[in-house]
RNA sequence: GCGGCGUUAGCUCAGCUGGUAGAGCUCUCGGUUGUGGUCCGAGCGGUCGUGGGUUCGAGUCCCACACGUCGCC
């Protein structure tokens, strides 16, 4: 018996409910998976998680890795432990990091290409040791992994696929993620085959260092990652070749632009077993969860729920706010009249718009529990909806809302 | 009463030898998709204490006054 199981429930077109087993509880998908890098949702209780409706944590190699190290985390009996969380846990592999310490380091280039600022300008993330030094990237990639410098005190360090899983047995969380890398969307067509390729290889060392490790067999299990930027053949030949390899789960990462993103996750899903669970790595927002959905995905992280909660950004039904404009000082009703989050019950935009302008953190506590509670609930409605037999009405009505 | 210093954006302050003004913060508004994010970007905002004078031209030099502050009788 795996320590990591799934099952598939109800359908809806290619959206699909299911149950997730872990050795640390069921995860009901579609699931949205709160992100917790340093082993912590910023702001939030693991008590007040789970009232939001929060059923899984998801933290990051790179990070603990650097601080405090996974040795003080494994010492205190992994990651559930450490940081008082009772439910499944998953680790992202430090590839991301790859990526935003390296081709994005320094640049305003996030994962979501905007439209026109697409391709162009080659911004890879293979560097030499002149390059580095020159543009400061703190990350350098090669056949065998990557060295980067920590960017907490200018270190040196160095991870392959088989240090990542090392790291991750030692975090020990229930689910988490080959090493790969993750592309700028800058990056062009050539750049993004090249990566792929490396990452497909780096996939099979990851899922071989898994499975030697016998112990960690059966406490974890161990999700491989498509890539391919924006291109439908290389997400194609991605998946095909990831999903030829027994992975427990499959996760769809790196960058494209908004336009692109159903067009690469529908060439990526279709080569994915339906037996298995896919996770979409990085997304999203509460339209790109639903679309995320709607091609057959099943569970989803994402920081921004949390950070522009922290910046003073909410989700409403009709779109977000921005709690710290002038017009809400005075606006003394719900966050969300439409959607009230559990515990954020009698806050007003006014008081919590004081909170974030007077600097209080209990301002980005109160609009981080919003904009978790918003997202959680929106993907169990889906849920629902597609057990209900639908789903579809269920997101075009938000989607009519959301951006009326 | 005498003397010194000060008076420039809402706040705290820069503005050399004269060429009609800048910064940081605040404020206003954007941005944020596997968290290098109490972050990033843009914008609004001043008849330079008042009144004279010198000069082609004064925030800059001169005089007077007002206000503040320190010191001395």
């Amino acid at each position: 018996m795996k320590p990591v199981n799934f099952k598939v429930e109800a359908r809806a077109g290619r959206a699909r409910t299911g149950v997730l087993t872990t050795p640390h509880g069921v995860i009901e998908t579609p699931a949205f998976v709160p992100v917790a890098t340093k082993a912590n949702v910023k702001g939030i209780l693991p008590e007040t998680l789970k009232e939001l409706g929060a059923q899984v944590a998801l933290a990051n190699t790179y990070h603990l890795y650097l601080q405090p190290g996974e040795a003080v985390v494994r010492g205190a009996g992994g990651l559930n432990a450490f940081m008082n969380w009772n439910g499944p846990t998953m680790t992202d592999s430090g590839g991301f990091q790859v990526f935003s310490l390296g081709a994005a380091y320094g640049r305003s280039i996030t994962k979501i290409a905007k439209g026109e600022e697409n391709a162009r300008d080659a911004g890879v993330a293979v560097y030499d040791e002149g390059v580095q030094s020159q543009h400061g990237q703190l990350a350098v990639i090669d056949e065998e992994g990557v060295t980067f410098t920590s960017h907490l005190d200018g270190s040196l360090h160095r991870f392959t696929p088989e240090r990542s899983v090392e790291i991750q047995h030692a975090l020990g969380a229930d689910i988490f993620f080959a090493f790969d890398e993750c592309t700028s969307p800058t990056a062009d067509y050539e750049y993004q085959r090249d990566a792929m390729r490396r990452t497909h290889r780096w996939a099979e060392r990851s899922l071989k260092a898994h499975r030697q490790n016998l112990h960690a067999n059966k406490k974890q299990g161990i999700f491989g990652i498509v890539q391919g930027g924006r291109y439908e053949d290389l997400r194609e030949e991605s998946a095909k070749e990831i999903a030829s390899m027994d992975f427990d789960g499959y996760g769809i990462g790196g960058s494209f632009s908004k336009e692109d993103m159903m067009g690469a996750l529908q060439a990526a899903v279709r080569h994915l077993p339906e037996e298995k669970p896919r996770h979409f790595l990085g997304i999203g927002e509460p339209g790109d969860l639903l679309l995320g959905i709607a091609e057959g995905m099943d569970t989803f992280d994402c920081v921004a729920a949390t950070r522009l909660g922290r910046h003073g950004t909410i989700y409403t039904m009709q779109g977000t706010i921005n709690l710290t404009n002038e017009q809400y000082t005075n606006d003394f009703t719900p966050l969300d009249p439409a959607r009230i989050v559990p515990g954020t019950e009698g806050f007003t935009r006014g008081y919590v718009s004081h909170l974030l302008r007077s600097g209080e953190m209990l301002g980005q506590v109160i609009a981080s529990m919003h904009n978790l509670g918003f997202i959680l609930k929106l993907v169990d409605g889906a849920r629902e909806a597609i057990q209900e037999g639908r789903f579809g009405a269920y997101r075009e009505a938000f989607v009519r809302s959301y951006a009326a």
